[in-house]
DNA sequence: TTTAATAGTTCATAAATACGGTACAACAGG
DNA sequence: CCTGTTGTACCGTATTTATGAACTATTAAA
């Protein structure tokens, strides 16, 4: 698998494909990070961000599904996949949405956080 | 039996859940229309704005999980079930969001319906 | 080239979830 | 009581999701 690896084009990104991407909290989680980290990360490097026991087909279908959704954009280099963000597309295509989620998201993992799990 | 309809408190509702509750074309269509009527709408109500043909027991389960994510209120007016949306809760407790996806859902559909410009 | 190691995908299957039909409950009017 | 209206509960079917095993793709070493 050279590269045929499906981004479908801005124009057809939905929202309810962003939103389902994003109604599972793993996959709002990667995002979380991939943000974070602007070179993007592969699913190795995520699962050990997230600290989860995630197998790498897990990851590899919550990868796919956030491409399919037009939400990252991933690269090969060598062996591994990198993935990103699609950044400024989504802020054109849909205006605020993407960072109103994750914002919401941050306001509520800061409030789980204080809880008991410091890290 | 009048079943104390389950509405989960401000502080529990989650990103993962209203994300998941909007993810589905349907529910987002419930949830644009009902901010448009303030004094709510119920499920035959609703059913006939959308102009789809929907059961009951597909409405019903629509509400229900729009309820459950917290993003309507249902209320009982005799027979009937009128749901709102919970729009000042919604906003204090994740500033943005709604408006966000509700914007972006509207860009989509003006999108869908035109091919430049025009009404 | 072969062999090994690393990174990720695809397939098969089991579990979870959703949709919609049917029966039923709650209320209003008679 | 009975009848009509509105919505819910339950269940069978269909779709979706999670994940281990096997497979592909790339790099390195000999």
């Amino acid at each position: 698998m050279s590269r045929p690896l499906a981004h479908p084009n801005s124009e057809d990104i939905t929202v309810a494909g962003i939103l389902h991407a994003l109604a599972d909290p793993v996959r709002l989680a990667i995002v979380s990070e991939l943000l974070k980290a602007e070179a993007g990360l592969n699913c190795t490097q995520m699962t050990d961000r997230l600290e989860v026991d995630m197998p790498k087909s897990t990851c590899s279908q919550h990868y796919r599904i956030l491409r399919e959704s037009g939400l990252i954009v991933s690269e090969r280099k060598g062996v591994e996949l990198t993935s990103r963000v699609r950044l400024r597309e989504l802020e054109t295509r849909f205006p605020g949405l993407l960072q109103s989620i994750l914002k919401a998201h941050e306001q509520e993992t800061t409030k789980t956080r204080r809880r008991g799990r410091g890290g």
